[in-house]
This record gives C-alpha cells, sequence and structure tokens, in this order.
DNA sequence: AAGAAATACATTGACAGATGAAGTATATCG
DNA sequence: CGATATACTTCATCTGTCAATGTATTTCTT
C-alpha cells in the first residue's frame, strides 16, 4: 500500500523540519531518507521538496547554503534556525492531538476524552 | 490547543462517511457530533462540509434525499452507499498504515518496519 | 410581541499546497 | 556512448479550504 498525497498534505513541513533537526541536509538526501523510512511507501515530488524548501526558508524556520564544490553535482544544504526547531516541536505535539481525534473520528469507535 | 485545517485536509471525506456508517444524517448533524467527538477541538466550516457533501455524491460514495417535513428547517439527509462503504474500509485501512510512517517521520526516532 | 440566537442549507470567489512537465548540469556504469 | 543516478529549479494547473454572503425557519429571552 502506498500513502496518498492528500493524507499526508500539511505535514511536509513538518517531515522535512524532522530531518533537519538531526544535521543539515540536501534536497535528494531527504528525499532518500523518507522513501527509506517509509520503506518505499512514500516519497515527495520534487516540486513539492523543493516548494516547501522555499516557503519554510521565507518563513524563517531554515537556511540554505551551497556545499562545497567536491565532485557530483551541486548541492544545497539546509540548515534548521531555532525558530524552526521551536515549529517543530509545536507541529510535533499538534500531531500527537491529532492522532488522537483521527482515530476517534476515523473509526467512530471512541470518543474523544479530553484529558 | 485546536487542531489546524490542513493537518485534517484529506480526511475529510472519510470522516463524513464514518458518520453515515452509523445511521443517515444530515450536514448539521455530523458536524455537531464532530464537534462533540473532538471536545470541540475541530469542526467543518460549512463550505467545507457542503463542497464535500456534492464531492461525496458526485462519486457515488453518498445518495441524499429530503428529510420529512416535520417542524424546523428543512434537512437534507445523506446516506453512504456500498461503494462508500468499501471506500470508508480502505480509507480506514490507510489511516493505520499512514499513522505509523507518521509517527517515523514527525518524530524520527524509529524507522518504519514492513511486516 | 420583538429581537436574538440557534438550526439548516447553498453558492461564489480567492487562496494555498501539491504536482506534472519541462529544463539544466554532472557523474557513473556497462 | 548511451542510460541511469544524482541534484536543483520554475511554471501552469488542479483541488480542497474557507471567508463572505444569502435564504429560511424555529426557539429562546425579555
Amino acid at each position: 500500500m502506498s500513502i496518498s498525497a492528500d493524507t499526508l498534505r500539511g505535514h511536509t513541513d513538518t517531515i522535512i523540519l524532522a530531518q533537519l533537526m538531526k544535521k543539515d541536509s540536501y534536497g535528494y538526501e531527504i528525499n532518500k531518507n523518507v522513501q527509506r523510512c517509509t520503506g518505499g511507501r512514500y516519497e515527495f515530488k520534487e516540486a513539492t521538496l523543493y516548494t516547501a524548501f522555499k516557503r519554510l526558508e521565507q518563513g524563517g524556520m531554515i537556511t540554505s547554503y551551497w556545499g562545497e564544490d567536491g565532485p557530483g553535482a551541486r548541492r544545497r544544504y539546509y540548515a534548521i534556525t531555532e525558530e524552526g526547531r521551536q515549529q517543530w516541536q509545536e507541529s510535533s505535539e499538534e500531531w500527537k492531538e491529532t492522532r488522537i481525534i483521527l482515530d476517534a473520528l476515523l473509526t467512530l469507535e471512541v470518543e474523544y476524552e479530553s484529558n
């Protein structure tokens, strides 16, 4: 089974931020990581990925720099900012909440209990 | 904390189908149910809700009929079709998969293990 | 009885995120 | 030498969300 994009829509930015929490990285590598982490069930379309980088950079969540000129194609590396770390923190908290709510709404087996 | 719409985008149709799995219902009631189930953390905007009904009906997932003329404003009831039930089944399976994958991607604490 | 609030549905235009498609460039492998 | 992998970029288009606006009825409040 592969995961439809609309289901993950809205999580794109947080997924990228999560990757950058570990270390600076670049588009291609991040996408390979996502593929690996999901057992090949999901990958970003290139346009989605680079659109997200632009959005995140404009929002001050990440900064970018060109990698050293080694062999191979040039890479643009991204680094998460302090603001980005906070954003990731908030988004992943929200995810935990969302998960519970969606369990309730999609299956209707249980009602959501507030704390 | 309330849940941002973008995070739930893509789940709208499945949430509605889940409600209709129980019994026929109408827009206003479904939305009140969603509010109740989420402890007030989420509700559909009206335009979103009625857009979704139209989409689902055009896709053959639901059918609709006007409620009996009782007291109160007229209500358009919706009923889930066999196709809709199958769709709900698939979508909620997908949700279980998605949940695991997003846990991995958003927190990066674990890698997704395929079966 | 008058006015506010709740119930109930519908449409339209604008906006944001995702994406197909196309393009640029280098390195590696057979 | 051609195919494939690596790596980034932009643009036009599509889809779902939603603010705004409108219609209509009933119930609650004073």
